[in-house]
DNA sequence: GTCTATAACGAGATAGAC
DNA sequence: GTCTATCTCGTTATAGAC
């Protein structure tokens, strides 16, 4: 339950934002349709519109809700676990378990269709970015003060490259059908964070 | 001229793949149209299908010549450079270039919108990131035998890890407009790469 | 090699009944 | 809250003239 939320589907507007999640993370925004995902919960697409306007909005839902769920999960991992490099190999499980459902993460695949995206989506993506950066910058500081993790450079700037380095992975993994090739990334990852003899 | 080639547009053919190329790295594979290529080129949708019969085919060009051009650099970088770690820095200044023209790696891009792909893209994706890992493990080899480069594990898992490293950071720096986010996960990654006290 | 014209389809979206 | 029916537009693609 690192990623709550989801087996949900009582309401249909839940179940549209679980069939629209699902197809944005394998296909993109630009490659699913209101009959898409209409033909999938059952309804037709007027339904849809009912419950979400338009693409934008049913984007904006999309994003919001997906970022909690993460946000809910960064809080679960400090609420459960101690040690920096423990919470930072949570960190790239919570990857690890979206890879494994043959999905992108969804702000990493709306960080490829970004320049096609509404305006409100853009702001939401880069903040799940922004955010997901913030605290992975703290895990960091907490491991070099701990002495269990190493920097050679500013928190901030690592935590950048463990973001992409992980969205990375599972963009180019997804393309062998081969999570074992995320997996290998991400251990080589932590590995070299792990306090070596380096700084 | 490390990437050459783009210049060029005596011919339609030429501007066809020129526009397509930017747009799809731009805008993915399944936001831009034959209407939007023909209009910008000057020509009518016609003329583009006589070129190239349909999507698939023009994407498949795209890709063979974005690879061709792609393992020239590589080429060029190998004919140019003797240390490994200025053939990396050199590697990882091609991403650069391409992110500083707003642009994704054609075939990053193409990654995002694998699923939605026609078969014939699909392999010549993977084949991209085959030949590039193949040439990585290369110059991390002979970056290990020099005493220049370090590797905490198999040579081509370390390529697996910089090929995604580079992708993942251009997808998200393009969210920030900042090629500068890009620069500093290359340097931290070429940083990790070089021979510190490791093993 | 490029055009006009058009076919055939799917997209996002709305009106209005139930 | 969901439906039928419809509108409008953009998409890929083809036929056939020049």
């Amino acid at each position: 339950m690192a990623v709550p939320g989801r087996a949900g589907g009582r309401d249909t507007a839940s179940q549209i934002l679980d069939v629209a999640e699902r197809l944005v993370q394998t296909r993109g925004f630009n490659a699913f349709s209101y009959g898409d995902v209409a033909a999938e919960v059952g309804v037709t697409k007027p339904a849809l519109h009912y419950h979400f306007a338009g693409k934008a909005e049913l984007g904006e839902a999309l994003v919001a809700r997906y970022a909690a769920r993460f946000q809910a999960a960064l809080e679960h991992i400090d609420a459960t676990t101690d040690a920096a490099a423990k919470k930072l190999a949570a960190y790239a499980d919570l990857y690890q378990q979206v890879l494994m459902e043959d999905r992108m993460c969804l702000c990493g695949m709306l960080a490829a269709d970004y320049d096609t995206l509404p305006d409100t989506m853009r702001h939401a993506v880069v903040t799940f970015f922004d955010r997901n950066e913030t605290w992975l910058a703290g895990v960091l500081e907490q491991g070099i003060r701990e002495g269990t993790l190493r920097a050679s450079g500013p928190s901030r700037e690592i935590a950048q490259m463990v973001i992409g380095t992980l969205e990375g992975a599972m963009l180019v993994a997804r393309t062998y059908h081969d999570s074992a090739r995320f997996v290998t990334t991400a251990k080589c990852l932590l590995a070299e964070l792990a306090r070596g003899p380096g700084s």
